[in-house]
DNA sequence: CGCATCTCAGGACAACTGATATGA
DNA sequence: CTCATATCAGTTCTCCTGAGATGC
């Protein structure tokens, strides 16, 4: 016997995942708007200060994000100066690109931010079901 | 002494959270898009038929989706015959929503191509991991 | 009058698709 | 010629905002 009559809404972990992602995604604006820099900001510029420069095409594999996006995203990043992209003499077609000094100092900003976005969402989590969560989470994403 | 060195996006479970989300979407519609109906319709006609009709207001808080956005969603479900708008006799204000026979066979429908979705996206996990994820879940959403 | 309900118009973001120019 | 790279244009979907019309 089934205690709870089917709620097809509440019972399913698809929609269960959206929802704390979507909580997720507005703790995330609610504190980085005031700046005026998007999530996809960060995720580049994480990128190449974690795993240094790269290729364009290498760099949206590393995020996860299309490469015909990531070419108005560099724009906007390159206008602010946080980053330069200079072509790759090897191979022409590629422009490598670099996070710039002012680009990391954004990044250290941004990061205080995150931080206190993760601080928000993890709030209700114990250390270790923080750890079981992050785990399950790569486990059903990755594969 | 710290193992990884900081690797900012996919140490955080925000953005763990977002890819495992993304990657449910694109299960879903991968097996839903066939039918030409979208996640938002199976929200409305699963809430109608788990928790009966309801007034739009009612019924958006139910979904947890905004009103304005339920109107176009109800419209174009009404031209399809899923479901029905009434005016609340008691209020003239309401309109009253409630599925059809048509909007039942068609959300059974739905219902085997969210499960079998579901399926693909837990495929990795045990049933107890499951249950441990959805509380995990719930608990960093609802709050 | 203030207030709630539904409606409409439009913007912001992210993900996706297809086509093109250029170089390897 | 083929393939890969970067770029450009346009669409879809979801979430969000503000304003109007109607009835309480």
């Amino acid at each position: 016997m089934k205690k709870s009559p089917s709620h097809r809404l509440s019972d399913h972990a698809l929609w269960a995942l959206g929802r704390a992602s979507l909580h997720a995604q507005r703790l995330v604006r609610q504190h980085m708007t005031d700046a005026g820099v998007r999530t996809q900001h960060y995720h580049v510029l994480a990128s190449l200060a974690d795993d240094g420069e790269a290729a364009q095409a290498t760099l949206a594999d590393r995020i996860g994000l299309d490469r015909s996006d990531l070419v108005t995203l560099l724009d906007e990043l390159e206008e602010l100066e946080f980053l330069a992209r200079r072509v790759d003499p090897a191979d022409r077609r590629r422009k490598i690109v670099a996070i710039t000094p002012a680009g990391e100092r954004q990044l250290t900003a941004m990061d205080e931010l995150i931080h206190a976005a993760e601080t928000d969402l993890l709030k209700p989590l114990t250390a270790a079901e923080r750890k079981t969560l992050l785990a399950l989470l790569r486990r059903i994403s990755s594969d």
